[in-house]
DNA sequence: TCTAAACTTTGATGCGCATCAATGAAGTCC
DNA sequence: GGACTTCATTGATGCGCATCAAAGTTTAGA
């Protein structure tokens, strides 16, 4: 892929899905998309949204909550920069995007969208590819809903962060010992993705702290100071003590 | 859609992969498609397969199980007749697809159908919808798995065990009073399904069959006497006795 | 038909996390 | 900059499901 085919505007990752396709189409593409800034805790789409968008997130985090009726929700997915956002081919969903922190995005209107998947057959492959990735990632994560312990739980979450935030390009490599990374979440919204209590992710992070795997900054900033610990921690079973 | 578009042979049901593409698309599936059996137990796909094959199911229950290293595994996934089995578009997958029970499926060889998806854009389509109603179903599965109770998971399980064999058409709407339904998953995999553990799994069945909501017959049979109190079971907060 | 293996059911006990409750720290507004 | 509001931490207690253990049932094979 040249240098050329990359959308300049929204160009985050390398496998976001406007630097996955060839030129014409990325041109297409471009001619529509509008930049949009979003605050924390607005709506993107869902319940009873009527204007369809679609959207590749270039800063922030979007989470996707599943609420009941009774009132429990739980969140079924964090969407990070270079991610689609957008449920094509449906009328509603059950889900309800909302901007989890404050976000830039590229956004483009429904209709238009609907159309260019229509004319350019490599953006849909570039879609489904994408779509593929997030049913890995969803399949990936009902492990941990179903058979994770809370310490096992909350490890792995903090690792999930700390490699989105170095895949978007916003900390570097290795860094983590020095960097402090900021958490897109508070404490309720973390105990959502992760079906515990707030109080027990809470504990779990004391936890962390009084071993000496992280430090934390204020609510929304950690530190992680042994990887492989908080890494043996994600997939104990190994760990005895 | 006429009827000439449907493919005779392995017509399952109307949103069937190729029951939703055009006349040319889908003669040009049916050239490469070949009927295969496949008995409980086999692997279909995974860990170390290096054959890709792609299929739709045509009659029995296909089981994605997610395997750890640990030997802790989950069933990520069942798919049913008309459901389409195969991860196009990656070398590897953690998931194994196994036949949870004895299989007929209408099977394309994978380099073959990849032509195929490239060639017809309406194909490839049809897939990302199919792709994209696995993605919701997985979300929605994700609640059942981190916010349910061990008693709403196998009411849940119960009845869409009867949904789905009413969409395939092996089940009669409002027959399931008299009709005894297979179970297609030993109490051990229905366990793995909903992560509980086996003898949790037989005390729920146990008390539903106290209350009068379901009998069985053997191991692997059985009719739901009441579906009102069973659905309310399945989403319950709503119960309180 | 009898026997053995595999699977399921039922019972007793304990642990992990939820729940209830109170204190403490961090942002916000005047 | 002090008071308020919101969010996070820590503690005490209880319940749901896992775990351990044993008996019962179904299926397959001699």
């Amino acid at each position: 892929m040249t240098e050329r085919n990359k959308c300049q505007q929204c160009a985050v990752r390398s496998q976001s899905l406007c630097n996955t396709i060839g030129s014409e189409a990325a041109g297409d593409l471009a001619r529509i998309v509008h930049r949009l800034r979003v605050p924390e805790g607005r709506i993107i789409y869902g319940d009873h949204e009527r204007s369809k968008t679609y959207s590749i997130i270039v800063s922030g985090v979007v989470k996707l909550v599943n609420t009941r009726p009774d009132g429990r929700h739980q969140i079924a997915g964090l969407q990070f920069p270079g991610d689609f956002v957008g449920r094509p081919y449906a009328a509603t969903s059950n889900l309800t995007a909302e901007a989890a922190t404050d976000l830039e995005l590229c956004s483009f209107s429904g209709r238009v969208f609907e159309d260019l998947l229509a004319k350019h057959a490599e953006l849909e492959r570039a879609l489904l590819q994408r779509i593929l990735l997030d049913l890995d990632a969803a399949r990936e994560w009902m492990f941990l809903l179903g058979s994770k312990s809370a310490e096992e739980k909350v490890s792995t979450f903090l690792s999930m962060i700390h490699d989105k935030m170095v895949l978007s390009g916003s900390l570097e490599v290795g860094a983590q010992g020095q960097s402090m990374i900021p958490l897109p979440l508070s404490r309720t919204e973390i105990s959502e993705c992760l079906s515990l209590r707030l109080e027990t992710v809470s504990r779990q992070f004391s936890q962390l702290k009084s071993r000496g795997i992280i430090e934390t900054s204020g609510r929304r900033q950690f530190r992680i100071i042994d990887m492989a610990a908080l890494r043996a921690y994600s997939d104990a079973q190994s760990v005895s003590a």
